[in-house]
DNA sequence: TTCATATTTCCATAAACATGGAAATGTTTT
DNA sequence: AAAACATTTCCATGTTTATGGAAATATGAA
């Protein structure tokens, strides 16, 4: 990943309303959100929300589809994990004596393409 | 941690010239750098570059201690690690069996102090 | 104390960003 | 086709941020 991309992701995540709507978009999971929801929730008016949602699909952190009428906005989370390895990467010079390295967990959503998939089924 | 401290640090790290000092100080671990190697290393000016450590250390994200007239930059790993867990957390709402959270590295340097122990008592 | 080195503060300038009303654009329902 | 809904584009406004020269401050060395 190129540091102008990571740039980019940090300055979209580096502000408070954007800040809030990816955490609702995390917590929301690979299955999204509409537009219209994420402003209700967090009281922004359409044209700024608009605006907001623009920034973080141009620095690839969301993605949307459109169902009917609704635009769905759903967490990049690949694209989320990447920034995360770019920031932690070689840490220490990649000396492991002065460089403990811990297991922690790194939220992967398994792909929506199942989901769906057993969704469809059930109809 | 609070919104407005994750908001903090990722505008401090969203600037390519911040994000790559920070890069540096990740690779040199607790030990850090003086001030001039980073702006030698980076070919910032040395007011431009008292800036964004002015910023990186207001953020959290990084420390400073005097050594003789060198200020000794080092990254603060904690909170960094913060601000990942931030942005990570409650990921799917939970719900595991839609989220696989998979092992990873997180960068958790030993303490400065005991290899500073050593030193002492080697001299 | 005088000199050299390391870093900061001061400041002016230029550029980028956030906000939300009004009006425009798609999309579904009647 | 008209009405209703969801979202975007346009735009004027105010705010924040980055840059680096010149001068100030702090620490150590001669």
């Amino acid at each position: 990943m190129k540091s102008k991309n990571v740039v980019a992701a940090l300055a979209a995540l580096a502000q408070d309303a954007r800040l809030a709507i990816y955490r609702l978009l995390v917590e929301a999971g690979p299955a999204g959100l509409p537009a219209g929801e994420i402003g209700k929730s967090l009281s922004i008016p359409a044209p700024t929300l608009s605006f907001h949602l623009a920034q973080l699909q141009q620095a690839g952190l969301v993605t949307r589809r459109r169902n009917g009428r609704q635009l769905i906005q759903a967490a990049a989370f690949d694209r989320m994990n990447a920034v995360i390895a770019y920031l932690t990467e070689n840490c220490c010079g990649g000396d492991m004596s002065a460089c403990a390295t811990v297991g922690t967990v790194k939220c992967t959503p398994k792909s929506i393409t199942r989901a769906k998939a057993r969704k469809k089924r059930m109809r």
